[in-house]
Parts: structure tokens; C-alpha cells; sequence
RNA sequence: GGGCGAUUAACUCAGCGGCUAGAGUGCCACCCUUACAAGGUGGAAGUCAGGGGUUCGAAUCCCUUAUCGCCCACCA
């Protein structure tokens, strides 16, 4: 038997197996019409754009612990994979495929070509992240895998936009996007990198109308003032703020634009107090431009490629340099350019062209929040959303109390195209509605009921030319064609990638269909994640979660650890310091992996994990180590002592459990097991996952293997006992297999198949119960059966493991040699039994003589004393260590001796103190003070 | 700049008002003892970031400084 088990542990050989056989047996496949309480986990969708990460590893090592523990305990349990089909990343990653191998970019190729090389592509990652899923031991249903731009998600997308047009709350809108006038497309936030540029600081002179005076303004970009249309400036200002209200004449233009106040753009105290404000080319004076109203203008003077456009007069068709450079030209002509200095500020360039970027405006889709925001709020605020830890919920109410509308349309082709068809409005212009209405209107070109499927609002793009956008709900591609058949285009940007995944836990389930899925499992129990998108994507799951389905999409949400590398840097795709799990699974194995994560995953801190290379090109961690060397010890104390055992030829077979043959150690490990799975529920139910971990670590490596199996082994010789310790051995094991399993499935079930083939039937009735089970992944989960709970026992076997290390402590002191035995005389303490006295002789190979008195310590002898007795010994006394040894110890009482006074000493903590700690103290002065006179 | 978190042994982290502050790795000594050298036994190692305060009692609570991480805002 045991030569079909390889000697060391070797997670390759066992993972592959194990894996396979749970797919076979469909373990992972739910089923709505199952019975069981449902529990349901949708995964954080990863990037299609590149491979997992140990921020990934630990991400879904989590979420298959709490997947599998509640299949154990029997819910009906459903773990949905997926991936993300992130537009910006994923476009990014081919064009720039596109243009290393065909020096191609993507108008060259054309949207269909580029979207279909996209999804060649996808085809080939997207399995390679869920091959990554499956060698981590992920236990999710892989016929539920969803891409959150398929057929079903887009359904789902296009529903959601559907009814929020209809409903009002989609609107179009302007917005300064990050324009890369080099590539001609707009970026994300997170492309945009920051250089110092040396530079000059200009300060222009602009007059004021109907006065003698000027206004100074300083700018690092004098050719944007051609778009001034205001100048801004404290209204607590007494240098300025009596020209409020008038105008000042913009130089080179000669437009006359406000003098206006405006005290969170202007900081009085910085430069001359006054500042331009060009609402189309700079964030700030945006805002203003929203503050103000309708009072200013807002006027665009470049064109996409960067030149500035006929709002620039006779700078038209000139570069920003080239107009800058004429600009300050012109002004010194003028006289009115006061000063010129150098000056260094940071710029934004594009991470993909490397060039500067242009905040542009341009015309997007927003959601409005307000409405949809405040439910959200409102199932946090009450506790229907609870966040573990609980801390975390303050960052979303804070950014999700902003309602700040969210800008919804991307300027990509990659991603759900935005289903808007745009028309220009033919009717007289008098019955136009006005701006971003919704209204009602059937087009003539549609029958009634055709309709009745489709969305109007009105865009106002310009003055004189008044646009309708018209929404279709999803399938009715007829609808479609008749409307560009009409003359309507339809609208080329795609949709923000968080639209498709903020409708992630419904639409997984099947929604907008009304699914059996979507009935069993919705709302989802949990969600899993990393708490740098609580609020992209958190926050909008419960906001669309609550508007299409009117329920909360998830009832907790638990924020785990960042893994960091080993300067202190999250793992990030985008760093390249991500480290690939299957490196690791590779060089330790999945459970290792696994083990080490969880026991990582702590409340509070982010973890550093120092990282190197090994000789193979791995990226792996002697971090890892922990998990690798505790697989290997429940692998040898399982297969080569436990199974050993109980398979023996000569071993005893089972027999009736007879709890009167048991030993101390017995009663012992049974007690401590069922206070570890009390430990283990508690920490779990908490998400602390390393609390459950180390639960895990401690019982299995101190108690079980430290001790409880160094006790069996003299009984196991005993015919008489031998079968009783049988039982208990096969049932802590049993026990040990299903309270770690969620946590490293592959090495557990693979032990309990063996264990099933040498002891199929186990358990200690009302103590440690083991309903059988083919696969342990199926088994029942651990109760705690409070009859096991043995304190008596605790205390009696703690005395004995105190003592006995103290007696190697003495034997390591004097270097006996550890097959030598040696010889004391015991004054045994109150309650220590001679089943004490043997166990205590086993572990520390020695021989302890009771005696009812004590006796002298003349020299060439000592004294020890321990919890469960004094110790008299004298054949191997050498008097220098000897005198040492004691001398230490009475260091150390005489050091306690004083502290314990000296709180006793203190009348506050005799009066304040509780009374308990007070006795506690005075039980141990009096304790200390026994030994030091003991020992002479 | 605002919010949240962190700073404990050489490293990675627990502990979060009351035992002499713990674990794993690493280090030292002894041991291939019949489950396990990916192991066993024992040991050394910490002014709990600095400074103030509250308390009978502070690593733990409060204030403050410094450094790091995340989110948000970034100055004409």
C-alpha cells in the first residue's frame, strides 16, 4: 500500500489527479433545482489583457475557501468564473501588436478588422487566465464561465442602457477628455504619466475695459488665452475685486470677456491674484465654467489633431508650439507681455505616443447619480451591505455621496458599442425641446408597435443644429436598420468597461431573462476583492443591482490584503512586477501557495513578499516555505503514521469506541479539536481568514503532531489499547482532512481516499463524528460537540508539556545525549497523575521515582521545579552549569518577584484594579517567592 | 492638499487596555530517535517608528512628527 506513495510529498504528482477527478464528477457544476440554502460568488472579472498575478492568487484562493466550506456545510453553492474584457487595456495591447509586426495602426485596418483581431486574441488569454484559475484548485463552475462582452452580457448592457435613456438617466453631455493629439483618441486617467518640463511662467497684461488699468495673469500656456473667456479673481480681493462685473479686453482677439469672482479657482495669496479662465482647455476653469452657469462662454480652438482651429482667428492651422511661439510674439509687440520667466511644471504625456496630452473637449454620455446614488447609500448605511472590514464602507459612502455623474462613453472600439442612433432634428425650431429632454415621439417610418421599442431624447451639440438621439431596446435589429436606413448613424464610442461589469452579478445569473439561476442564486452572499475599486466597481454593482433587479446585488463585501513585492510596490500588471501563481505552484505547490496566502491574508496590513528568481527562470519566495513544509508534515504523519497504522498488517481492526480505554492525550487532542473548529467557524464567520489558517497550522503541527502522536506511539504497541488510539488517530485525521480542505484541497482529498480505503468507517460518536464520503470535497463539514470539551484534561496535559520541556530544556543544558536516559526523583504536585508521570518519562526519555518527601540537595546534586512536581537529580550534575542554571532562575524570580511587589505595592491597583487580576497577582508573588526559597 | 490604513525580532506578519510581547523564516547548539532533515529538541534575538498625553496599568486609547501604501483632489 504504502509503496504507491511516493516517500516526500510531491504536489505535481497529486494535483493534476485530484483536479481531474472533481471535474469528472461534475463537483464544481450547480444546480438551481438542488436543494440546499443557496450561496453564490461571482469573481472579480480579471483583465483579459494579461496573466494572474499573486494579487490574483489570493483574490480567488479566498473566494474557493469560503466556496468549499459552505459546500460542506451543505448550501447549495455556485461559484461563477469570468473575465473582463477591459477596453482601453485590451485595444491598447493589440494596436500596439498591430504596429510592431505590420507597422499598422487601426484606421488602417478598420474597426471590424481590429475588433475581430481583439477577439482572436482574447481567445488565446482568456484561456490561459482560466487554465491559471484551475491549477490554483479553483473550485467554480466552468460551464457558467461569462465574458463580460458576451452574447448574454451584452443583452444585459443593452438593457440597462436602455431603461436608464428612457428613464432620463443617460444624457449627453460635455467633458475635458485626456486627448493624445498624436494618436487622436482619448486615454484613460490611468495612461497619463506626469514630467517635469522646463518651461516659462508669462505674465500677460490684459486691460480693462473703460478704465486706464490692466489685469495681470501669469500662464504656462499663453496660446490657450485665444479660448479665455473670463478672468477670475477673489472676491475678498481689495487689489481686484472692485472690477467685478466689468470686462476686460482680451489681447489679440479684442473680445471683451467677465471680470468675475470666483474663490475656489483663485488663491489670493498666489501670483497677482487674477487667473485666465479657458473652460475648454483646462479641468479647473471647467469647473468654473459649471459653477458659472451659462454666464461665460466656452470656446474650443483646437482642432484632433492638435492645431488650433477658426476659433483662433488668424492663428488657425498652426501647432500649439508654433501658435505659442507667435502668441508671445504678438504680445511683446503689443507691450502688453510683462514678464517672462522660467519655470518647471509637471505635464501629462501619454503613455502610449509619449507625447504631451490636450484636455479636450468633447461630447460624452454621462449616467446621472443623483438618483441612483442615493439607495446605494442607503443599504450601506442600514447594514443590508455589510463591509469586512468594516472601515472600507467609509470610502464608498464618501466618493458615492459625491454623486458626481459618471462620464459613461469611451472613445474606443473595442467594447459595447453604445446603442444611440443620432438624428438631425428636421422639425421647425420653435417645437424643439429643449436640451437633454427626454420626450415622447413615434417616428413616422415605424409602425406603433416598433414604437414602442425605442428611446428619444434630445442633443444640442450647436446653436443651429438641433440633434435627437434615438435608444433601441435589445433585438430589434429590423429597428436598426430602418433607423440608419432614415438617416441616422449611429453613435461610433463604445461603453465604459465598468457598465458591462457594474451589471456583473445579475447578468452572470442570466438577467434580463428571469432564469432559474437568477431566482436560486440572487443576490449574491458575498463579494471578494481588493479595495482599490470599491468604488469603479463596487459602488456601481450596487447602484445597477438595486435599479434593475430592486435588490442588493451582495450582502457582504470583504476587502483582502494587497500583495505586495518586496520593495514595498503593489503587484500590478501595469508595474510589471507581477508574479505569475503557477511559478510558484510550480516550485512549492498549489496548496503551499494557497496555505501561505491565507495565512497572509490579515486584517489590517498589506504584505510584502520579497521575490527571486530560481535557477529555473521562476519567480518564487522562500515566503512560500511555510506552506510547502506544512503540506509535507500532514503528508508524512498522514501516509506514514496515521494510514501506517491503521493498514499494518499486524495492526488491530476496528473495534467498538470504548472512551474508558482512552488516555489523557486522547481526551486531550479530541477536546483541542473541537476547539479549533470552534476557532476556525469564528474566524471565518469574521473573514479572517489567517486566524482560520494558523487555527489550522497549530492544531495540526503542536498539538496533533508534537504530541498527540509521540503520546500514541508507546500505546499502539499495547494489544490492549492499541485499537482504541486506532480510532482516535483515524477520526482527528478524518477531522483534521475536512476543517483544512477549503483551504488545501488537492493534499487533503487525495489522503482521503486512502483513509477511505484502509478505514471507511470512523468517528467518535458525540465526540469527533465522520459521516463517510466518497470525495472529501462532498464531506460534511465539522461540528463542535461541546461533550468533547474536556478542561480537565487541557490543564492536566498542558502540566505535563510544560513539564517535559522543561526536562529537555535540563537535558540540552548538560548535552545528554538523546538515547540516554536519565534519572529524577519526583515530588509529585497536587493532581498529577501517574499517567502524567509516564507520559512525561516517554517524551523526555527519562525515569521519574515518585517520593512522598523531599529530600537534601547536597553538591553533585539538584533541584528543579515544574507544574507538576519538584525534581530532585544528581548523576549527571556538573556544579558550573548547575550554578549557572540557578543562578539564571533566580535572576528571573527575583526580577518578577520585585515587579509583582511593586504592583501590589501601589494602592491605586489594589483599589482599581479588577479583584481577579489582583488575586492573579498575589497567587503569582506567592508562586515566585515558593520557588526562589526552594531552590536555597 | 483631503480621507483611510500601516510602522512590533535580521525578514514576513500576529497581538489592539491587564500573564515575563508571539508565530513562521533566518541564526546558534545538539540530533539522520522506527511519520517527517521540507524534520526533532533546546536557545539567542524586540526602548513595540520618534515625541507628548490619558490611565492603577499603554504595543494597544488620544494628540503630534516622520516615513510608506491605497483612494480622491492637484494650483494659474
Amino acid at each position: 500500500m504504502s509503496g504507491e506513495v511516493s516517500r516526500t510529498y510531491e504536489p505535481a504528482s497529486i494535483e493534476a489527479k485530484a483536479y481531474e477527478v472533481w471535474l469528472e464528477e461534475r463537483c464544481f457544476a450547480a444546480d438551481p433545482a438542488a436543494p440546499g440554502e443557496p450561496y453564490c460568488i461571482v469573481i472579480p472579472p480579471p483583465n483579459v489583457t494579461g496573466a494572474l498575478h499573486l494579487g490574483h492568487a489570493i483574490n480567488n484562493t479566498l473566494q474557493d475557501i469560503l466556496i468549499r466550506m459552505h459546500r460542506m456545510r451543505g448550501f447549495n453553492t455556485l461559484w461563477i468564473p469570468g473575465i473582463d474584457h477591459a477596453g482601453i487595456a485590451t485595444q491598447a495591447v493589440v494596436e500596439k501588436q498591430l504596429k510592431e509586426k505590420e507597422n499598422k495602426t487601426r484606421h488602417d485596418i478598420g474597426r471590424e478588422a481590429l475588433v475581430e483581431r481583439i477577439w482572436q486574441w482574447k481567445q488565446q488569454f482568456g484561456d490561459r487566465i482560466l487554465e491559471q484559475l484551475k491549477r490554483l484548485g479553483c473550485s467554480c463552475d466552468w460551464d457558467r464561465a461569462r465574458f463580460t462582452l458576451d452574447e448574454q452580457c451584452a443583452r444585459a448592457v443593452r438593457e440597462t442602457f436602455f431603461k436608464l435613456f428612457k428613464d432620463g438617466l443617460i444624457y449627453r453631455g460635455k467633458r475635458l477628455v485626456n486627448w493624445d493629439v498624436h494618436l487622436q483618441t482619448s486615454i484613460s486617467d490611468d495612461e497619463i504619466y506626469h514630467e517635469t518640463v522646463k518651461t516659462s511662467l508669462w505674465h500677460v497684461k490684459y486691460p480693462i475695459v473703460d478704465t486706464d488699468k490692466f489685469m495681470t495673469v501669469a500662464t504656462t500656456r499663453p496660446e490657450t488665452m485665444l479660448g479665455d473667456t473670463a478672468v477670475a479673481v477673489h472676491s475678498e480681493d481689495s487689489r481686484w475685486n472692485w472690477a467685478i462685473g466689468k470686462f476686460a479686453e482680451l489681447p489679440l482677439t479684442g473680445r471683451k470677456i467677465p471680470i468675475i469672482a470666483d474663490d475656489i479657482l483663485v488663491d489670493p495669496k498666489f501670483g497677482s491674484g487674477v487667473v485666465k479662465v479657458t473652460p475648454a482647455h483646462d479641468p479647473n476653469d471647467y469647473a468654473v465654467w459649471q459653477r458659472q452657469q451659462g454666464k461665460i462662454e466656452i470656446i474650443n480652438i483646437l482642432n484632433p489633431d492638435g492645431t488650433i482651429n477658426q476659433n483662433g482667428g488668424k492663428y488657425a492651422g498652426m501647432k500649439r508650439d508654433a501658435a505659442r511661439k507667435k502668441v508671445v510674439e504678438d504680445l511683446t509687440a503689443l507691450g502688453l507681455l510683462a514678464k517672462e520667466e522660467p519655470y518647471e511644471t509637471p505635464v501629462g504625456h501619454s503613455d502610449r505616443s509619449k507625447t504631451p496630452v490636450e484636455p479636450y473637449l468633447s461630447d460624452q454620455w454621462f449616467v446621472k447619480m443623483a438618483a441612483l446614488a442615493e439607495p446605494a447609500l442607503q443599504v450601506v448605511r442600514d447594514g443590508i451591505i455589510k463591509f469586512f472590514p468594516e472601515r472600507h464602507a467609509q470610502q464608498y459612502l464618501s466618493w458615492l455621496g459625491e454623486k458626481r455623474d459618471w462620464p459613461i462613453s469611451r472613445q474606443l472600439w473595442w467594447g459595447h458599442r453604445i446603442p444611440v442612433w443620432i438624428f438631425l432634428w428636421k422639425g421647425p425650431y420653435a417645437d424643439a425641446p429643449s436640451d437633454s429632454q427626454h420626450v415622447l415621439m413615434d417616428l413616422p417610418y415605424l409602425t406603433p408597435e416598433q414604437n414602442r421599442q425605442i428611446a428619444v431624447q434630445v442633443i444640442r451639440p450647436g446653436i443651429h443644429e438641433i440633434y435627437v438621439g434615438i435608444s433601441v431596446r435589445p433585438g430589434y435589429p429590423d429597428i436598426e436598420r430602418l433607423l440608419e436606413e432614415a438617416g441616422g448613424q449611429r453613435d461610433p464610442d463604445v461603453l465604459d468597461t465598468w457598465f458591462s461589469s457594474a451589471l456583473w452579478p445579475h447578468s452572470t445569473l442570466g438577467w434580463p431573462d428571469d432564469t432559474p439561476d437568477l431566482r436560486k442564486w440572487y443576490p449574491t452572499s458575498v463579494l471578494v476583492t481588493a479595495r482599490e475599486i470599491i468604488t469603479l466597481w463596487v459602488a456601481r454593482m450596487v447602484m445597477t443591482g438595486l435599479y434593475n433587479m430592486k435588490k442588493v446585488p451582495f450582502h457582504h463585501v470583504y476587502i483582502h490584503t494587497v500583495i505586495q513585492d518586496g520593495h514595498g510596490e503593489p503587484m500590478k500588471k501595469s508595474k510589471g512586477n507581477g508574479v505569475d501563481p503557477v511559478d510558484v505552484i510550480d516550485t512549492h505547490g498549489a496548496d503551499a501557495l494557497r496555505f501561505t496566502l491565507t495565512h497572509m491574508a490579515t486584517e489590517t496590513q498589506d504584505v510584502r513578499l520579497p521575490v527571486k528568481k530560481d535557477a529555473q527562470g521562476r519567480n518564487t519566495s522562500d515566503k512560500f516555505d511555510i506552506g510547502r513544509n506544512f503540506s509535507n508534515k500532514i503528508w508524512q504523519v498522514a501516509n506514514f503514521f496515521v494510514i501506517q497504522n491503521l493498514a499494518n498488517p499486524g495492526a488491530p481492526g476496528p473495534e467498538p469506541v470504548d472512551e474508558t480505554k482512552w488516555s489523557l492525550a486522547d481526551r486531550w487532542i479530541v477536546s483541542r479539536f473541537n476547539r479549533t473548529v470552534g476557532e476556525a467557524d469564528a474566524a471565518l464567520a469574521l473573514y479572517r481568514f489567517d486566524q482560520y489558517a494558523k487555527a489550522c497550522y497549530d492544531f495540526v503541527w503542536d498539538d496533533f503532531c508534537a504530541w498527540h502522536v509521540e503520546a500514541s506511539k508507546p500505546t499502539l504497541k499495547d494489544p490492549a489499547r492499541a485499537g482504541q488510539i486506532a480510532n482516535v488517530l483515524a477520526a482527528v485525521l478524518d477531522g483534521a482532512l475536512r476543517l483544512m480542505h477549503p483551504i488545501i484541497p488537492f493534499i487533503t482529498e487525495t489522503i482521503w481516499w486512502r483513509l477511505n480505503e484502509v478505514r471507511p468507517r470512523r468517528g467518535l460518536p458525540g465526540k469527533i463524528e465522520c459521516p463517510f464520503s466518497k470525495r472529501l470535497i462532498l464531506a460534511k463539514w465539522p461540528s463542535i460537540n461541546a461533550s468533547a470539551i474536556d478542561e480537565k484534561s487541557e490543564l492536566e496535559f498542558s502540566r505535563v508539556r510544560e513539564t517535559s520541556s522543561a526536562i529537555r530544556n535540563l537535558r540540552n543544558q548538560y548535552n545528554i545525549e538523546p538515547k540516554a536516559q536519565i534519572e529524577f526523583r519526583l515530588l509529585p504536585a497536587a493532581n498529577t497523575s501517574a499517567e502524567s508521570i509516564a507520559f512525561i518519562q516517554s517524551f523526555t526519555g527519562s525515569v521519574l521515582t515518585p517520593i512522598q518527601q523531599p529530600v537534601e540537595t547536597p553538591s553533585g546534586s539538584s533541584t528543579m521545579i515544574t507544574p507538576c512536581g519538584q525534581l530532585f537529580f544528581h548523576p549527571f550534575v556538573d556544579a558550573s552549569v548547575e550554578g549557572n542554571r540557578i543562578a539564571k532562575r533566580k535572576d528571573e524570580l527575583n526580577r518578577q518577584i520585585q515587579t509583582l511587589r511593586g504592583r501590589l505595592g501601589n494602592e491605586a491597583y489594589i483599589s482599581k484594579a479588577p479583584a481577579h487580576l489582583v488575586q492573579q497577582t498575589k497567587d503569582q508573588l506567592a508562586g515566585a517567592e515558593a520557588e526562589l526559597a526552594k531552590l536555597g
